[in-house]
DNA sequence: ATTAGTTGTAACTGACTTTGTTACATCTAA
DNA sequence: TTAGATGTAACAAAGTCAGTTACAACTAAT
């Protein structure tokens, strides 16, 4: 199981608004064309990163911009915005309170997980949007 | 998007296992009592862990043992074991060669999706079934 | 050799999620 | 008023997960 490609659909959409938003007005039907998805796909990310604040959208005359500096916006702030289910794990219902296992297993186990995604959690808050933006500009 | 139940449900397995195996035949259908889950569920995590060469499964008379000691059996272990599709993300197809951004994304983003998932790794490296099987009975 | 108990595994279903798509209402500046 | 956008609902196709049934195959004990 993997988290769905929005994630990555999002950082394209947004090193996207930073290398052309001084150059052009960058459109949902623009982004798709770079990304390859249907502009609804965009606009549906679009929204999930405007209502948290990381671009600002323009209704009716169009345009995606940057809300802030590219390098005032993390990988995890990305991730925050479009993904709803950010826990990192199903965990299964229910186990039997009778067995000493299953009674058990949730206080053990919850911490665990819990570490495990603040350690990927915190590799994506040292990512900025800047730094990508940079690394895509000496790839060109 | 997350992960499916078969990491909890096969980590719950393990430490059943390894608290059972001693004083009774543990067997699909008590493993699946304890989990509460369907035995056809337990038996293909069971499969998916013997063929990791982590438990021993006694086919006919029935049966599971783990393989070797529970401190040997990390939760990376399991995870490998139990999950086939282990990148994080799924990444969007086919972004636009003809777009900078859409030719460079993949080079750009490869090794920081990477990053993240080996400090994920990393964590569940270091954690056994040995340490959970302890915590188990500190809190029974 | 038979039997009871167990595992191995295929097949099917329902529920859910993701992704793609169409359609149309709404908005804004010119 | 209009052209060009965005906002968003609705639907379908595909894939995955989890539950279930069913039955073949295996093993030890009798």
């Amino acid at each position: 199981m993997q988290f769905s490609s929005r994630f990555t659909i999002a950082t394209h959409i947004l090193l996207c608004i930073a290398m052309f938003q001084n150059d052009r007005k960058v459109t949902s039907d623009f982004l798709a064309g770079s990304v390859n998805v249907n502009p609804v796909v965009v606009r549906n990310v679009l929204r999930c990163l405007s209502s948290n604040d990381l671009v600002r959208i323009r209704p009716g005359v169009g345009g995606a911009y940057l809300a802030g500096p590219p390098e005032n916006i993390t990988l995890l702030d990305v991730f925050r915005a479009v993904e709803k289910e950010q826990t990192l794990f199903h965990f299964h219902q229910d186990p039997n309170p009778q067995c000493p296992v299953g009674r058990t297993i949730h206080s053990v186990m919850d911490d665990k997980i819990e570490t495990m995604q603040s350690a990927m959690e915190s590799v994506m808050k040292d990512i900025t949007i800047g730094e990508l933006l940079e690394e895509t500009k000496q790839k060109m």
